[in-house]
Order: C-alpha cells, then structure tokens, then sequence
RNA sequence: CGGGGAGUAGCGCAGCCUGGUAGCGCAUCUGCUUUGGGAGCAGAGGGUCGCAGGUUCGAAUCCUGUCUCCCCGACCA
C-alpha cells in the first residue's frame, strides 16, 4: 500500500480522554476512532491488525477441533426468558424493540443462542461431543467503559460452547480449549498466564481466566517465577484424552492467582519465587454443567435410549480487548512495537527522498517486487521530510524499516532496521528481497 | 449507580471571573528555500464557542434546563 493513497490519520499528540498507554498509541497511529462512549470505528490500519489476531484465533480453534459458525447479534428476548436470564442480566444488556414492539437485545453473549441451534440439531449421543464457536461483536453496556478497546461496550468475541455427555467428556473439551488459548497467546507474542476463577453455581477447577502480562494492565496478579517463561505447546494431540489432561496438569501446577484470589499457603510455599505483576484478562474458560441445556430443554438419545441433557462449557477471547493487551505489552516512546504475527503490515518501506528519480525509480521497484511476492508492505511515497517520515513508521510500529535514500543508493545499499531492537543493517536490495522472500 | 471534572477549528489548549468584531500551538493548503530522525520563511483556509431557552442594546462569557464525553469507586471478554 502506497502511503500516498492509503488513509493513516496519525497524530503527535494524543487526545485528552485516552489514559493509558495502548489507548494513547491506538488513536495517534490511526487504528480506532471514538463514536461514543466505549464504541470505536476500526480504521484501515486498526482493522488489519484485528482480523489478523481473529485469523490467530480462528487456527487455533480449528485446530483444538472447534467448529466455526456465526450466530446474529441481535437476539430475541423471548430466548432468554427461556434460560431464565432476561430478567437477572439487569442493565448490561442492551435492550431494544421492533418496530412490531417486540423485545429485542443485542447480545452480551449466546449461550441461548448456541444452546437453541444445537437442541435443534443435536438428537444422539453420536452428535456429541462437539464445540462450537463464532467471533461476533457483543454489547455489554458497560456502565463505565475506559481504556479504548480494552473495556469498550461494543467488542468482538470469539466464544465457544462444548456438549459434552458427561463431566468427564467436559473435562476433557475444557482442556482442548485451556491448550488452544495458551498456543493462541503465545502465537500473538504475548506471555498469557491461566489463573484459576470463580466457577459459579457449579464449584470444582474447571474455571480459568487467562492475564496478559503487561506493566500498565488493570488487575495485579501474583505467579511462580516459572510463568516467566511463557508455558508453549508446540505440538499436542487434542484427541489424547490423557495427555492433554497431563499438559493441562502440568500448565497449572505452579502457582497464579489474579489480586482477589490469592492463596497465602500456596504463595509461602513459593517464597522467593513469587513475582508479583499487573495483567489484563484476554480470556476466559468454565464449565457450568446443565445451566442451559437443562431450562432450554436441550436433550439426546443416548446408547441406552434413555435421555441425556449435556454438559456444558464456554469459552471466551476478547478479540478486539486483545489488540489493546499486545500494545500494553509492546511499545516504547516512539510507538507501537507490533510482533510479526498481527503487524497490520510486514515491512514499512520509506524513501527517504521522493523527489530524487534515482530514488523513486529504486523505492518504486522494491515495493513493487515485494508487493507481488505478497509481502505485505506499506510504502511512504510520499514528498516529506525523512524525520517525519521515520516517526511515522515507529509511531505504527512495523516489524521491519526498509529505507532508500541517494546515500545509500551509492553504495548500493539500502537500510534494514528491525523496530524491534532497533538494529540496523545495510543491505544490497537484492539481498533485501531475498531476505522477505521476493 | 454514587462522587468529581470537561465540552471553543482535525488534535492540544487560552479567552469566561469583570459581557463589546473568537485567539494560540500543532496539523492542513499555497509559494520559495530545504531534505538521512517530527525543517525555515512568507501567506492562506478552517469555528452557528455541545444544544435549547432566558437576561441584556449586545452573550463563548451571566442564569436555567438538557445532551455528550472523561476521571475515581462497585461490575466485566
């Protein structure tokens, strides 16, 4: 993408309602703008990186063996007076009617839903197990929303929902998705920690909200200094009921806790090895049983012929809280600091001098062969200074800065520099298109 | 929902107390000079001062109402 044509509203100075860090860099490089309270328009920028972390996510639910479908985001009351919530939700949910005066309300979440559509397809026991999953927009109407798109009311969820026969059988769908969510964190750059919460009605461990570890996020959190190396599955059967079940033991054996469920005990018993953090939740996983199925009539057949009502499980990303939760994590003075996997762009290639023909002819090249060999690049083409042109790049982040300049271009070379570390390295342009695969 | 604050140009702000032709910086546009880490000079465009009433010869400024946004606390992907 030419920068010349594209749409990158950048800014120096950030407005007076962001607070913290990734709100501040979130408007200044131009990926969200504000509409109301908690609501933001994800401009071009914001909104290649936000499919590109929902891509992340969808793999790895696919992986686990979760089956992707799309539920609507408006849904009937009438549902929900079926669970039994539409009256317990209170003012979170946004309620709205018809033009028939109908009770209408666009979902904070859809257990409802998926229950619904899964009691109309669902009759055996052969049908089950299965999980389900959609990443759709919710609205919770928040009744303070701050901190951009890290507790915005409108925000895009990826949830999942296991039907399961037995506790066993859910156990085992839980695991799926507490080994899915680490290998999507990890694959996002970021260091997650599964920490054990509240369950509900139900009781038992089968609850776990995920914490991003990052200096200025919301909760303070308390671990063994094990969970600084981030827990990594690289390869793992999801079908292995033990082995999963053994990896997920293992995940959660050294100790994490958010501030509101510490363990004294077990935090002596780390003694020197406790570190204490801050961390903003990006996920979260439980099991509750029949808590739908069993109101809303879901039911199969099993071997035997008698009734089974399944257990359930369900399982959230914040998709778009996450964008927030990689630049708390990623950043310094100049900018956002992208890791590879969600950059909006690979490469951010800067001629340093558009009104030089040598230059433009060299520049214009280079994106053109990496354009075609699907690097995804963003060239400023444009007739600016170069320091500006610098801050730019640094302020949206871009893994890697290639720049052309007639300095160089004497030599031969142009300038690789990683945003990363900062290093800097001058290269042949041949090796640079060699070295991104063009 | 309780407590506090703010709405003036795209962004950041001053002006309000003490009513009298709406300002500053950044950004934008034009010209010239510049060009390897947010350039300099000269000029220009852009605002029904959140909205609605009221007081007044005259309201950004005073009064009343209202909407919106932000911050602190209780709740959440």
């Amino acid at each position: 993408m030419r920068l010349s044509h594209y749409v990158l509203p950048v800014s120096k100075e950030s407005p007076a309602d962001a607070q913290i860090v990734s709100h501040k860099l979130m408007l200044r490089a131009g990926l969200i703008r504000q509409t109301a309270a908690g609501i933001y328009a994800w401009l071009p920028l914001g909104y290649r990186v936000l499919r590109k972390i929902e891509q992340i996510v969808r793999e790895e639910q696919d992986k686990a063996g979760a089956i992707e479908l799309l539920m609507p985001t408006i849904q009937s009351a009438d549902l929900w007076r079926e669970s039994g919530r539409y009256d317990d939700y209170g003012a979170e949910m946004l309620r709205i009617k018809d033009r028939h005066d109908r009770d209408m309300l666009y979902g904070p979440t859809a257990e409802e839903v998926i229950t619904t559509l899964f009691r109309e397809s669902a009759r055996s026991y052969r049908d089950l197990p299965r999980t389900l999953y959609n990443i759709q927009w919710k609205f919770r109407d928040e009744v303070r929303p701050r901190f951009g798109v890290m507790r915005g009311r409108e925000f895009l969820m990826k949830d999942a929902y296991s039907f399961d026969l037995d506790e066993a059988g859910a156990r085992h769908s839980y695991n799926r998705m507490f080994v899915a969510y680490l290998r999507t964190f990890a694959r996002m750059g970021l260091r997650a920690i599964p920490m054990q919460a509240d369950t509900g009605p139900i009781g038992g461990d089968l609850s776990h909200e995920f914490i991003v570890l990052a200096p200025t996020g919301e909760s303070e959190v308390f671990y063994h200094r094990n969970w600084e190396e981030p827990a990594v599955v690289e390869t793992i059967d999801f079908e292995d009921v033990e082995g999963l079940q053994a990896v997920v033991s293992g995940l959660t054996r050294d100790y994490a806790a958010t501030d509101e469920k510490r363990d004294p005990a077990r935090e002596a018993e780390a003694g020197e090895a406790l570190r204490q953090s801050r961390g903003v939740e990006v996920g979260h996983i439980f099991f509750f049983g029949t808590k739908y199925s069993a109101p809303m009539g879901l039911k199969v057949q099993g071997p035997d012929g008698a009734e089974i009502v399944p257990q359930m499980g369900s399982y959230g990303i914040g998709v778009s809280r996450l964008m927030g939760a990689i630049i708390e994590a990623s950043h310094d003075e100049a900018g956002i600091i992208w890791p590879e996997a969600v950059a909006p762009f690979r490469i951010g290639l800067i001629n340093m001098r558009a009104d030089d023909e040598r230059c433009r002819a060299a520049a214009d090249d280079l994106y053109s062969k990496l354009t075609m060999a699907g690097v995804e690049t963003l060239y400023d083409d444009r007739d600016e200074r170069g320091g500006a042109k610098f801050a730019t790049m640094d302020l949206i982040g871009l893994p890697w800065q290639i720049v052309v300049g007639p300095k160089g271009l004497d030599r031969g070379i142009v300038e690789l520099k990683n945003r990363a570390t900062g290093e800097k390295e001058e290269l042949p342009i041949d090796s640079v298109l060699t070295r991104f695969g063009a």
